[in-house]
DNA sequence: ATAAGCATGTAAGAGGTTACATGATTTC
DNA sequence: GAAATCATGTAACCTCTTACATGCTTAT
């Protein structure tokens, strides 16, 4: 989507919690923060060229084995400036959330349409797993519910948790009304 | 995104339950159906143009006073055929749900850090407004429960106002926790 | 009259995915 | 030795948004 370059936000922020490569970044998104928002390594990598021009990072070379190398970024305080700001400023554009599933369900008139029964039980099966896997997720990282020190994190997880089990009692909704 | 064309199978949908403008097909997106995908008339009408090349749709076109046109769209045996396919293959691109403001919290690990308060409140009044516009919808709509004859109209609304119902209790569970 | 809504298109440019391309290091 | 993983980049292509552009019709 033509939209904001948020990407560049979000390596910021990343960046600001500890220096870090850019194949350490595209990790991230397999993670927590991939359950709100998606990049992939060739994103990635020229957005912290650009980062690196604009002066809101620097990078400093690091070396694996005999030849192997790194770039490890950090921020500077103009990145930290313009980070903040980010953070500040109201967030008005509702990102839509995209769902080709429910598109589908849409276009089935019919409650008594021999394939909603199968579609549901598919994505329940689906869902089901992620839910379980996030679940473990938050009781691995937060045993003692909201840590204090790392609340943001603990936030998106909960988030994550709370939105997948909604999924999850919508499908069996409406597998029961059928 | 460089996805796969979603928005073709959309357009399909919509106009195979009754013919329909580009205007009307626009206006579509503001209605529930934008809860879950969203496209702009720059998008739609290339859209329908490609799909009529390929044979998908047809159109008459009809007169309104004196000069205005409008250019009604049919759905053709083909365009049947491509959207049941669409609907019947599994769905498996997990269409990755964006949210920026969540991505704002993350970055924020002190829960007693000051700007917490206001981001949640902010955001809770939109989803508050949100959530009683959706529910209005739902009652307005859908007086009776499912309609059997319209259920998967039902099911993307009653999707929307439980995923909205989610958002807001974690929102409130958030601003309870600070 | 004039503003709001109807109606259809195109152009430029940013964001995002898939595929291409290469090479080093670690683990089995 | 082979496979998996580390590590960085580019190219082609598609999707989507914003802005440009035009003209008609209805309601006030």
């Amino acid at each position: 989507m033509a939209q904001k370059n948020i990407l560049q936000f979000i390596i910021l922020g990343l960046i600001n919690d500890h220096p870090q490569t850019g194949y350490e970044l595209t990790k991230s998104f397999d993670n927590d923060i991939g359950e709100f928002w998606s990049a992939k390594h060739s994103q990635i990598y020229p957005q912290l060229k650009t980062l690196e021009e604009k002066q809101y990072l620097t990078h400093t070379m690091e070396v694996s084995g005999e030849k192997l190398e790194r770039k490890r970024y950090s921020i500077t305080p103009a990145g930290q400036h313009l980070l903040t700001a980010w953070i500040a400023e109201p967030t008005i554009n509702q990102t839509n959330g995209k769902d080709e599933f429910v598109l589908k369900l849409y276009f089935i008139h019919d409650q008594t349409d021999p394939r909603l029964t199968t579609m549901l039980e598919e994505q329940l099966q689906y869902h089901t797993e992620k839910l379980t896997h996030l679940k473990n997720q938050l009781s691995k990282k937060f045993p003692d519910g909201g840590d204090p020190a790392n609340f943001g994190h603990y936030l998106i997880l909960s988030h994550a948790v709370s939105r997948e089990t909604e999924y999850y009692d919508w499908l069996n909704d409406a597998l029961k009304q059928i």
